[in-house]
RNA sequence: GGCCCCGUGGUCAAGCGGUUAAGACAUCGCCCUUUCACGGCGGAGACAUGGGUUCGAUUCCCGUCGGGGUCACCA
């Protein structure tokens, strides 16, 4: 009896490895086309560090013509979640970042290279399994997870390295005949890898993100194929990935330490390696200690929370391409109105260690990112958001026309404003500039230098009788409000006032606080006179009225 | 603990043996013919540490300290 029959016992209906090479072929892309993987396993929400991940294998993909595919890593069924697949295609998409191949929804999937679902790919698995034991290089391993535990705790307990490997590995000698007789009896087992690595031995690998780094070679042998029938992570990265012609594994960098055994298992089981590219990630300050941004103690690790809290999907994937590549910001300086999709990003420019989340800079993108947008666009956005997250908003922005209005104000000039750095800045933004809204609350008026009840009614009054003309442009309007202050006392001239500050009560600009507090309750706002285009005679009239009576 | 990676201002970071050690965000001040948001100008603020190597180290080597990762029938 030999390798073969053992296999042939373990997977009698496995087919031959020959089959699956031929089944999936050598990809024919051009020279330099990166093929490369986003592999998530369905355990819940995507994570901000999954979407960095696959926003750059998707670029590098695109940028070379290669190939980005979305592989669902389903082989511990236990930690599965419902719709767990659904959730990060849907996830992926609200970013744009769409697969070339793979999952597309729970069930489906797209490309020739498929299935695209590990969990679907078991008899893929089985035959790999059975060509290692064929050749002796993999075998059924019977201890029991008692055991095992037993005799990590005598490891621990000699101080010697933990693990499955040499005189521990008991099962690995096992002869054929003897294992045969065990799986006969009904005995469990599982299979495990043999490896012919040994610790004292150095390899080296080239890692495309952290340099060059060197190893001790591995000399665990790890299960392949676990209870139930599906393989360890390990195996199934090799096997897939090797079918699939991915050419770069990008991946965190939790995986660093896993690349001696990943190397050795393409190397026995024949196949050629990828390149790997291992990514820092983002990391979060905790209490003074860095530490990975977590799926249950941090929201922002879900990137479900940047569409909740309105920040743009823009200025998210901006934000993750300045963490990726440090140039990106002067390209970006230089490119003020490219699509970040011309933007070449470079792996080797990857920073090797991880960066602390910085949502005050995510905000500053934002921004920037929204002081692009036309009232069009910016009007599209707060609907959409508002309709999710916001009814009163909601309702706010059905008058589409005034809200354009609105969002027009000091947009799509030279130097736009920036007031809005997400959706959910909105409402507060422009809720004074609805009547029904505004006229409605009562409130204190923050007036500032001028807020005697007497002086305060005098400049409102006399704006309106004497001052006020809707046809006026900005200069007229503004020569007026002087006209204003110099008819009450006041300086006409902010610097006439500083000059002489003994010889007036204020200054135009208090005035132009006035009338700026009274029209909006706040005491900061956009260019009034906008504001008093878009209001209208009517309500500035209205506006005034209240003020005077508050 | 073993192994591996990392250590430039508060944060993200340029830098590859000789630099006044860029830039961005944040912060402070001034200026932008009325506020705010912009924008402009300017300020403060850094090479973890100790040894080497070198004419010269932020840059190269070693130790120390600090941070992170990994050591599953989880990925």
């Amino acid at each position: 009896m030999d390798y073969k029959d053992l296999a042939n016992l373990i997977f009698p209906k496995a087919k031959d490895i020959v089959y699956y090479e031929e089944k999936y072929p050598e990809r024919n892309l051009k020279e330099g086309a990166i093929v490369t993987r986003f592999a998530p396993s369905p355990t819940g929400f995507v994570h901000i560090g999954g979407l960095y991940q696959s926003l750059i294998a998707k670029k590098l993909a695109s940028q070379t013509e290669g190939v980005f595919l979305l592989r669902i890593e389903d082989t511990d069924q236990k930690r599965e979640v419902e719709n767990g697949i659904t959730d990060i295609v849907q996830s992926l998409d609200n970013f744009g970042i769409e697969p070339d191949e793979g999952m597309i929804s729970e069930t489906e999937g797209k490309g020739n290279y498929g299935p695209y679902r590990q969990s679907m790919r078991k008899e893929i698995y089985q035959s790999y399994a059975k060509y290692l034991i064929e050749q002796g290089k993999a075998y059924p391993c019977f201890c029991t997870p008692e055991e095992l535990e037993e005799m990590r705790t005598k490891q621990e307990a000699a101080k010697i390295r933990p693990g499955y490997y040499g005189v521990w590995a008991k099962c690995r000698n096992i002869t054929v005949e003897e294992a045969i007789q065990k799986i006969n009896n009904g005995e469990k087992y599982i299979i495990r890898f043999k490896s012919p690595g040994r610790e004292d031995r150095k390899i080296k690998h080239h890692d495309v993100i952290k340099g060059n780094v060197d190893f001790p070679e591995n000399d665990q042998d790890i299960v392949i194929i676990k209870a139930d029938g599906l393989p360890t992570y390990h195996f199934a990265h090799a096997v897939d990935d090797h079918l699939m012609r991915t050419t770069h594994v990008i991946r965190g960098d939790e995986w660093l330490s896993s690349v001696p055994l990943h190397l050795q298992l393409f190397h026995e089981l024949g196949f050629k390696p990828p390149k790997y590219a291992h990514i820092a990630p983002i990391m979060k300050n905790d209490n003074g200690n860095k530490r990975k941004l977590s799926k249950r103690k941090d929201p922002e690790a879900a990137v479900s929370y940047y569409d909740e809290m309105g920040i743009p999907k823009e200025a998210v994937k901006e934000y993750l391409l300045n963490i990726a590549n440090s140039n990106f910001e002067n390209w970006r300086r230089a490119n003020k109105d490219k699509s970040i999709d011309e933007f070449e990003l470079q792996l080797n420019k990857m920073s090797v260690s991880g960066a602390l989340f910085d949502m005050v800079k995510l905000l500053d993108v934002g921004k920037t990112v929204i002081s692009k947008f036309t009232a069009e666009e910016v009007y599209e956005n707060a609907l959409k958001w508002a309709k999710s997250y916001d009814k009163e908003l909601e309702e706010m922005l059905q008058d589409k026309e005034y809200a354009l209005k609105i969002f027009g104000i000091e947009r799509g000039n030279k130097k736009p404003r920036k007031d809005i750095a997400k959706w959910s800045d909105v409402k507060e933004n422009i809720e004074y500039m609805y009547d029904d809204k505004f006229l409605a609350i009562k409130q204190d008026y923050p007036y500032q230098v001028i807020n005697e009840k007497e002086d305060v009614n005098k400049i409102l009054d006399l704006y309106m009788e004497k001052y006020y003309d809707e046809n006026d442009d900005k200069q007229q309007w503004f020569d007026r409000i002087k006209e204003l202050a110099g008819e009450l006392g006041y300086a006409r001239e902010v610097k006439e006032y500083k000059a002489n500050p003994d010889s007036y009560k204020a200054h135009v600009g208090d005035v132009s606080t006035v009338l700026r507090v009274a029209l909006t309750g706040r005491t900061n706002t956009p260019d009034m006179y906008e504001i008093m285009q878009v209001l209208g005679k009517e309500s500035i009239e209205k506006r005034f009225e209240k003020a005077k009576k508050n």
